[in-house]
DNA sequence: CGGAATGGCTGGCAAAATGCCGGTCGTGGA
DNA sequence: TCCACGACCGGCATTTTGCCAGCCATTCCG
């Protein structure tokens, strides 16, 4: 399964910056011809090495201005208990993503909300109403920075 | 810049479940012509809501089946050295992404490496050479579930 | 050692999608 | 009322996709 070759690594490297680019130009930036490049990604995305593409939204625009992690721990820590509580915070439109954790801290939420007074709303009307909740604690993002940076933006009169 | 109508939204919601959709078939699920979706598509671009389009790659697939978030602390607490340590955090391969926070710690990376052997070592020949940490701790990420499909956050702008 | 089977790559062709352009409709202002 | 303006639509030339048969290197096996 976890058998990817030179030739497959560039692809995903390629689609991992810009997956909306022709089946035409990856190939041409790897050389080979568009119907090897096609077979390869197809391959790929069986076997679940491609799991999806994903726009990238600027979260201002969806009025998610205001970003920030939280800590959680929950009690009791059982597997039912576990399960519930990362299945509910992942229903929560606020949460971008659901981390469960080993160490001190069970769970780490992402979430994304319009401003101080929605994070702060969410706090006290999502968590704290919840029992299992034992504690949270909150920081807000000042900045973040993904590795995997944003890729050429489609230029009308890109010239090349 | 963040004058997104309902069609808008829509449009952002399919790009972000799938990206690589066509432009004819993301036009006949929102019931207008290819001409418009694209069109809208491409304002959305030239605004900079839309920022990019990135594949989805399975961990496993890329000897990362490890992955840990590393709450770190610097001092001094000055400009110059939250950037520094930013910049070169982000730069190292096992980095997906940094958060600069407020609260009791400055950073939060979150990490992937091929085992726990390299995020042993991570932790050792990375961050503990650097003379700016005062401290960090790990968390093991058991599971992250990732939240591709909601997002109607109630806003004020939404007209319905 | 030789022959055949296997897997991957290539080029070309029909079908589909893209990108562009002019036309139409509905709205708001003078 | 009339006009300007913006958004949407439909159609057409060009590009891209998806598929197929053939080629070549490697490997397996007699």
């Amino acid at each position: 399964m976890p058998v990817v070759d030179e030739l497959d690594s560039e692809i995903i490297r390629l689609l991992q910056t810009d997956a909306r680019q022709s089946n035409r130009e990856l190939a041409r930036r790897l050389g080979v011809a568009p119907s090897t490049c096609l077979e390869r990604v197809r391959a790929l995305t069986r076997r679940g090495v491609i799991r999806g593409y994903h726009a990238d939204i600027a979260p201002a625009a969806l009025n998610r201005s205001v970003q920030a992690l939280v800590s959680v721990q929950v009690r009791p820590l059982s597997r039912a208990v576990i399960d519930t509580f990362k299945d509910s915070a992942n229903a929560l439109p606020e949460v971008l993503s659901v981390f469960v954790l080993a160490g001190g801290d069970d769970f780490l939420l992402h979430v994304a909300v319009q401003d101080l007074d929605h994070l702060h709303a969410f706090l006290l009307d999502r968590l704290s109403k919840r029992r299992e909740i034992a504690g949270f604690r909150t920081s807000v993002i000042f900045q973040q920075e993904h590795d995997t940076a944003p890729s050429r933006l489609p230029s009308p009169t890109s010239a090349e």
